[in-house]
DNA sequence: ATAGGTGCAAAACCTTTGCATCCGT
DNA sequence: ACGGATGCAAAGGTTTTGCACCTAT
């Protein structure tokens, strides 16, 4: 784990246990986008006794401190990414392939924003559907 | 209920149920945008033995038709309104007052989902915020 | 030493489902 | 009368919480 997330967790009056280090660690490793029990497996074999409770406890801390990435595909559950700088999603509804997207549609709505007098503190853009081999595994025509 | 959405439910070989009408009645006359428990307690009034069981399937139901709309503020419940037609959306995290955002980024992003070869199916866009009460009770100073 | 962190189990929440009964067509 | 729809209760899945014990600093 880098010295310059060490230090920042010690700055906030936040230990650094083995259980966020290993949890860290997994979400490193892979670039993926991952539930808090698919978290909690890969972890599993770092450090084995790691409570799935405690994963969601530091998973959601280190989201509020924007180290790592909290998604919503509306599928009922969240999932995590190491990726911190903003972005978006391209998500594939049959194997879950993500495709994190750096073009950001925020700026076009400043004037909508003012004009309704809201101070926007965050948002979200996701983009749904079908990657390539799914698509051609569904078979080309008349699907969803 | 309008003669067109009778019609619309015949074809399909949905009933029209008093339920049904109830609950399209609760979404018609409010505009907001309301979670299921929310439409379950405004609906006792015109039909009181109504059960939330059946408030979720038929709005699952109303909202696979496109005759509502489903969104999700993220904040881990569904929330449905009587518009059906696309836009998006602009949440008070405070007060949960909801402006519907009627401009789409979505055009922007074709030559990336081309790139990526998906076939994007659908998306969302939603920003959050303060509205200008909220803010002005929160003090304008170093709020999140 | 001490305050924060963890494990465990239980609860909270929202949502879905099985089944007997009901009712729209 | 038929098959879809409802009510009720129970279960499902994800996430949070209370509390005693543990551990990083």
């Amino acid at each position: 784990m880098s010295k310059h997330l060490k230090q920042r967790f010690r700055e906030r009056g936040y230990r650094l246990t083995r259980q966020r280090e290993a949890i860290l660690e997994v979400l490193a490793t892979t670039g993926e986008h991952l539930t808090a029990e698919e978290v909690h497996q890969r972890v599993q074999s770092i450090c084995p006794e790691l409570n799935l409770a405690t994963v969601y406890r530091n998973l959601n801390l280190l989201a509020e401190q924007k180290i790592i990435g909290k998604v919503d595909f509306g599928d009922g559950r969240s999932r995590f990414e190491a990726r911190s700088e903003h972005h978006h999603h391209l998500y594939c509804l049959k194997c879950g392939r993500v495709v994190d997207l750096f073009f950001c549609p925020v700026h076009l709505y400043e004037s909508i924003f003012q004009t309704y007098r809201f101070r926007v503190t965050a948002h979200q853009f996701e983009a749904y559907g079908y990657c390539m081999g799914c698509e051609l595994l569904n078979g080309k025509v008349g699907k969803p």
